[in-house]
DNA sequence: CGCCGTGACTAAATCGTTTTAATCACCGGA
DNA sequence: TCCGGTGATTAAAACGATTTAGTCACGGCG
């Protein structure tokens, strides 16, 4: 009896565990005498329940589970302090999960979160995890998807509209006069991408004059956008593009360190438009015109949407909500 | 029996359920051929261990609990990553927390890690949790904490070294000819900033001629930089200083950024030194010169330290390891 | 006066695992 | 032949809480 249980504060307060328990689950089951004592009794024995116990019998885990592409990328920590902000105020702890886009590890924590019959799961999924998603919500976890709209449309979800960002950021480049216009990101078979890319096609199509080149990367930051930059500087001169549409700004920020180290100007030479909005777009010694995400409204938005499903799993229809980006001029577009 | 438990697996197995909690947990001691046999039946039913009642069990909940001041500062994550590195060999889950600096939500996650009898807690301490730490410890949590000397010296820490890292940034300076030296960061009563500050005031005076002057501000962000600097500027501009040294990298870039504007020259008429060396550091326009912190080695020394205190908590002795900070010289102090 | 409802509390069952102690068959050595 | 040892398995206890099904006293009402 090393650490302090709940009979032990039944014995000191003189009443039965049934009853300590009742105080701190139903107080209003307790006269308002007993209640005092059980908490004078907790607070000298310093009393701490077992959650594992807790849990086993009550079957339930109000934790929530949160899986993120890539902790390092500002973007995510925003959705996450989004989430945080919901569920602070319901009392549940966030259980944050990296899966820095490694299927492996996003398995790893699906299992722990399996494992600990977590309430709710929210998820920006990167393998497929389809079937594993269905077990989940079989089996009681209820689960969102955030920044994907889920494909099989099972699942209620939250993104940001990837399509219209892709379009304003190609519009705005096209506004100021730009003609030859790479999209640097990938790597290609993302949602995100496909989506960004091709829609930023379209807007050019649109326009009638002008064409896009696109530059696979292997990831998203800042080094894929030094590699990839490169390789447009290798063109002839007049082959080279006059803007860069970044798919992050992770990536942007690459390409514009890279430009000006070689003493390309920007935006004269090339402008650059990045994407999310982070924080840094702004402090780059060239602030970066960028499409912003409302990352914390998406964050706040899922953590609502799961409160929801938890707290009727049953009649709580499907619902997939999409979120405006918009676009924040600055100078690497407008000299 | 909506979901499958060990009872289901035995049977389908044609075994008892304490020999399906061997074959999970003790696998030698049961037969090669029943060994299969049960493998096959836990696929078969799509069984998941309930954590809960495993936990309360065997008494030990192999998770590691994590709180960091500030998850949105890449300084952390990159913690995080160290840490990771050590646990996902171990097989053991890490638990994030983001205190985001505020006592209260430390406190929840204290609370939090303590109801899951954790079997390790790191922690950068924001509030004054001295007791609490001791508590868990007591309880049988074991406890390092992380980039700040524990004061009571009672626990295992990592951190790194502070004093040297103020001396480096600044005879660095000095060393390129820099007398006029700024230093902006707060708030003042940080550990850290009192002893990057002190360090920095003492190596100006060993070298015997320069001076340092203070800027306070309240927080470690861009914009902290950024109105720091703007009283800088409004000195008559003699007076101005000739060098930055920001308490991190955060700040150096608020700036970096400022300063550019206003059109004043990095590093000719003002050289920056940022702190952490954090990777936005080297894609800044103007790549900053840093105080590169090892945070990825002092994560995984952290997390090693921590799995050897949980191995045997009697046993290992107090030990505090502190860690060298290194200077990355890049254009904007040496242009 | 008898009955029922109610508020406060308790004893005991229960959650789903892991662990302990026991059983059983089999083998080798004395 | 008997005994001790070993390997594989099982039955049952245990973990520490919550919940269920009472028990008990009391008071109001017909």
């Amino acid at each position: 009896m090393s650490v302090a249980q709940v009979r032990d504060v039944a014995a000191l307060a003189g009443v039965s565990p049934g009853t300590v328990s009742n105080a701190l689950n139903h107080p209003s089951k307790v006269s308002p005498a007993t209640l005092v004592r059980i908490q004078a009794a907790i607070d000298e024995l310093g009393y701490i329940r077992n959650d594992a116990a807790r849990q086993l019998r009550a079957g339930t885990n109000r934790a929530i589970g949160m899986i993120v592409l890539d902790i390092a990328n500002p973007f995510f920590t925003d959705v996450s302090r989004g989430v945080e902000d919901v569920l602070l105020d319901e009392q549940r702890p966030l259980i944050l999960g990296n899966s820095a886009q490694e299927p492996r590890r996003e398995t790893n924590y699906l299992d722990l979160f399996e494992q600990q019959r977590m309430s709710g799961v929210l998820i920006t999924p990167v393998g497929n995890v389809l079937d594993r998603l269905r077990r989940l919500r079989d089996r009681g976890t209820s689960v969102v998807v955030v920044d994907r709209m889920s494909r099989a449309k099972e699942f209620s979800s939250v993104a940001i509209d990837d399509v219209m960002g892709g379009r304003i950021a190609t519009e705005h480049l096209l506004a100021v006069g730009r003609r030859r216009i790479a999209f640097i990101g990938g790597p290609a078979n993302l949602a995100q991408i496909k989506n960004r890319l091709r829609s930023a096609q379209a807007a050019v199509e649109a326009h009638g004059s002008g064409e896009i080149t696109f530059v696979e990367t292997e990831s998203m930051n800042a080094d894929a956008g030094r590699i990839g930059v490169e390789q447009l500087l290798a063109l002839p001169k007049r082959q080279r593009p006059d803007a860069v549409f970044a798919a992050n700004d992770l990536v942007a920020l690459g390409v514009l360190q890279t430009l000006t180290l070689r003493g390309v100007h920007v935006p004269d030479d090339i402008a650059i438009v990045g994407y999310d909005d982070i924080d840094f777009a702004s402090s780059a010694a060239i602030p970066l015109t960028s499409v912003r995400q409302p990352a914390r409204l998406m964050g706040s938005t899922a953590a609502t949407l799961l409160l929801g499903v938890i707290a009727d799993p049953a009649a709580s229809r499907v619902q997939h909500i999409t979120l405006k980006p918009e676009l924040v001029v600055r100078r690497s577009t407008s000299g």
